[in-house]
RNA sequence: GGUGAGAUAGUCAAGUGGCCAACGACGGCGGACUGUAAAUCCGCUCCCUACGGGUUCAGAGGUUCGACUCCUCUUCUCACCA
């Protein structure tokens, strides 16, 4: 029991440190029923969710499973510094309104995935007001500048002489003193927070709090493209408030070498399930094209239903395999006759009557059905299906 | 504070008076092939009802018939010195 629990704990892990004392934590709740706490911190300072972040938020379900307690924290204080992990320059910090703002979509997101019960929301602002000067001061003494500029990004930093603000050295410090107030039995939090994770660690012993926290890593997604991380930034990112359609077509668009990545950090099939798929697939007698279906049924189920994923692959189905147009498309109307290049881009799916041209030049878009090549066609009153490639619709009705 | 180098389309990066709406690469889009996968191949990639017109090469002026290319100033970046 206790080597399944911590399997499934491993699983997808980039490191842990201390794994011997998580195995004695699950020793004691199998034992004894003990609970034991595990934090994990969000930055509110993006309010979408995607599915990089539920990397982690499985990874805190997966202890729910097996007795823990969640401390779900939202560093709404130390928001205001903004982490200076990986940052070439100073972030721009937000306002206590937006941070709030923010928080509050994150909480509505986070619990498609951790049971509400078992999770504690806590703000680090409650205890870090508190601190006061005094308890800020004896917090920054518990550390050396040195060491702070040991970390990979503040030193890049500090030789090429770009700026690093006072407040970025506190922020390792408050995060690390979010895990002495808590009592955090075990953190995670992705590779890239490994010094502040590791800061959790240094301070419960220097504030003598009888536990130093176990830390474990998880990897950091990779997005749609499958090098970069996943991002909204960067365009490659499948966002939890995805509709259910666009979502199974994202995941179906990734790689097949990706696929089991994913199969990996965000399924919840077993390690043996997932071995078999693949087995299937590398002996032929599985279509990867079925299992990843399954993967992407899988994913929309989570955030929305189990009939929402079904109709989610039947949709797509029809529009790609059977090549039939999608139920519902935006509609647009205008008033009398338009020009097809104008109409396109009134109904947004070309971005200029220029772009407009060339699409129909290259025979890309289709009206109702039809491919069209004649870049001065004039849509007369009616109702059309306009299409650009594959995946761009919309139904216009001319008055 | 001093000196030197630089700023070109989404990104990187050519172009040093007309042949430049600007080579190329990446990305993106479209097409073929497919499983809307990957790989591959082909086309497109500032705007405008367009064999033409308009606005672009950090910003503002100037020289010139003509400037991304020359001059002046401004802003910002980078390197070296102090």
């Amino acid at each position: 029991m206790i080597n399944e629990a911590l399997r499934e704990i491993k699983r997808g892990s980039a490191e842990i440190i201390d794994i011997e004392r998580i195995e004695k934590l699950l020793k004691a709740y199998f034992d004894d029923g003990k609970r034991y706490t595990v934090k994990a911190g969000f930055d509110p300072t993006a309010p979408d969710l995607h599915l990089g972040h539920t990397v982690l938020l499985q990874k805190l379900a997966t202890f729910q499973k097996y007795g823990a307690k969640i401390q779900f924290l939202i560093g709404d204080f130390t928001a205001q510094i903004g982490d200076p992990t990986g940052k070439s320059v100073t972030r721009k910090t937000l306002t206590q309104a937006q941070i709030l703002q923010n928080a509050k979509s994150y909480k509505e997101q986070v619990f498609k995935i951790l049971d509400e019960s078992k999770t504690e929301v806590v703000f680090n602002s409650d205890w870090i007001n508190k601190l006061g000067a005094s308890g800020m001061l004896s917090l920054t003494m518990t550390y050396n500048v040195a060491r702070m500029l040991e970390r990979d990004d503040f030193d890049k930093r500090y030789k090429s002489g770009t700026s690093i603000s006072i407040s970025e050295f506190i922020y390792p410090l408050l995060q690390g003193y979010d895990s002495v107030h808590l009592q955090s039995d075990i953190e995670i939090g992705g590779t890239d927070q490994k010094f502040n994770l590791l800061m959790g660690r240094h301070l419960q012993r220097a504030y003598e709090i009888g536990k130093e926290q176990s830390v474990l890593m998880m990897p950091i997604l990779e997005g749609l493209d499958g090098v970069q991380k996943m991002s909204k930034s960067l365009n490659n990112y499948i966002g939890v408030a995805d509709e259910p359609i666009d979502m199974f077509g994202k995941v179906l668009s990734i790689s097949d070498e990706l696929m089991w990545r994913y199969f990996e950090l965000l399924s919840t099939k077993s390690l043996e399930e997932i071995a078999t798929l693949k087995n299937g697939t590398e002996n032929d007698t599985l279509h990867p094209k079925k299992v990843k279906e399954e993967l992407a049924m899988e994913i929309v189920a989570r955030f929305y239903s189990d009939e929402a994923a079904l109709s989610a692959k039947q949709e797509f189905d029809n529009v790609h395999s059977k090549s039939q147009i999608p139920t519902d498309i935006e509609e647009f109307s205008v008033e009398g006759e338009v020009w097809i290049a104008k109409a396109l881009v009134e109904c947004k799916i070309s971005p200029s009557t220029s772009q407009a041209r060339r699409d129909i030049k290259q025979g890309a878009v289709k009206i109702n059905q039809e491919k069209i090549s004649d870049e001065q066609l004039q849509l007369q009153n009616g109702e059309y299906v306009l299409q650009v490639g594959k995946r761009k619709f919309a139904k216009l009705k001319v008055i």
